[in-house]
DNA sequence: GCAAAAGTGTTGTAGTTACACCCATGC
DNA sequence: GCATGGGTGTAACTACAACACTTTTGC
């Protein structure tokens, strides 16, 4: 290979994946029990090999399908992570990613057999090397797209109320937002439909579903918070 | 090595830099005759091989520091770039990265040594592989970082006027902005520190020279627009 | 009828835009 | 004295926060 004249070492690249998802009104985190050494058996997130004919993006979008069997994952760059040291087991590069997922959507089964979970961020143990560094950086880039445009396509269910996409904003910016205006600002957005029924559960009155709207069919999707939060 | 059995082929890794300045007015890019091949001579990005002991940040800060001969440079990771024929020399994982300088402080003749020149954007000739795509991004984050705080202290000389900083803002935003309003929006924000000189060159009446505060006086920094641009 | 969440309306304010207008000075 | 960019003032507008108020319905 002609650059090997420049380049006379072997660096390790892989992928490690910050998976958000929402279940029971929480920002939860997938984690898993790492399953080789070093740090066997400790907390980290997945990750895996960059295979020779991959770019980056392949191999995270290969990990994330192995583990919970979704196809076109919400999928975004984090940032490399390079320290010779980051990990004892070998001068290893990694490429974070974050994605979001509907936690419902594919089988307990296949994560169970990972030693994955399930954990909400305040809950969440150390994880190993610099992969609490990864899930900060991550929440930071989550919370910047969050306050440019509606997320929430990608982890609530197909039908969703108001109510439960404002607790969503709560869990990812740890504040609470007014109900009244919260609703009139997503409204306005016009990238909701109203569902003719209605969540029953949390009122009496009843809390009207809705679910996002086709991406066709959104002309324009202005940012959500014009200014900063 | 133990990652061995998992990964068992050789990935160069590279960083490439996209370098701003200011320079007459105009936003350029520093870009450079390849000196290696393939694609020797032709125009692109300066990179260099991320050696075995370092980090990428490591290995941008040293290319950085080898044709410029400046330290502190002020660097961030704009995204990684991987797909496997990227580059046709070989399989080549390259962090791309953008920089600010100021064009004046460090001495032309390294620049010329390595085949280096000044380009404003729309003058910009196409550059090799991917590099278009990196410019592209690393644009797309200098001005996400720009309307969330006053840049210039790394790219304008040590003292400017009001109008210096403004025309920078719309070299960046490719955009016009209101004279008297940028003015009262960047003094507001109480960064700047007025000379008691004036820049007589621009008009009868003179506009006075201001240099950004130091940092450590600066107490709090406000996001620079608050609605976005 | 009352509790409790859903949903609507109103008012105030800060950040911003648009633009009029004054200022200083070299020619 | 006037043209030119520098610099100031102001009125209108918009996004948003705060919060009062109405609606619905199971108990």
């Amino acid at each position: 290979m002609q650059y090997d004249k420049y380049h006379n070492y072997k660096r390790f690249v892989s992928v490690d994946c910050v998976i958000f998802g929402y279940e029971q009104e929480r920002l939860k985190l997938l984690v898993f029990k790492r399953a080789i050494e070093p740090a066997k058996g400790k907390w980290s997130l997945i990750g895996g090999w960059v295979k020779e004919e991959e770019s980056v993006e392949d191999a995270a979008r290969r990990v994330l399908h192995d583990i919970t069997g979704l196809k076109d994952v919400f999928l975004e760059q984090v940032q490399t992570f390079s320290k010779p040291q980051r990990d004892p087991g070998g001068n290893v590069l990694t490429i974070a990613f974050y994605a979001m997922i509907k936690v419902e959507k594919h089988s307990n089964e296949l994560i169970n057999e990972f030693g994955a979970q399930w954990i909400s961020l305040p809950e969440l143990p150390p994880l190993i090397f610099d992969h609490d560094q990864m899930v900060q950086r991550a929440l930071e880039k989550l919370r910047l797209k969050a306050s440019y445009e509606m997320i929430g396509r990608q982890l609530l269910p197909e039908k969703f109320t108001i109510t439960n996409l404002r607790n969503l904003y709560s869990e990812i910016f740890q504040k609470q937002f007014d109900p009244g205006n919260f609703r009139k600002k997503v409204l306005s957005l016009k990238i909701l439909h109203r569902l003719d029924e209605k969540d029953m559960s949390e009122s009496r009155k009843g809390a009207f579903y809705y679910k996002f709207r086709d991406i066709e069919e959104v002309e324009f999707v202005d940012p959500i918070f014009k200014r900063s939060i």
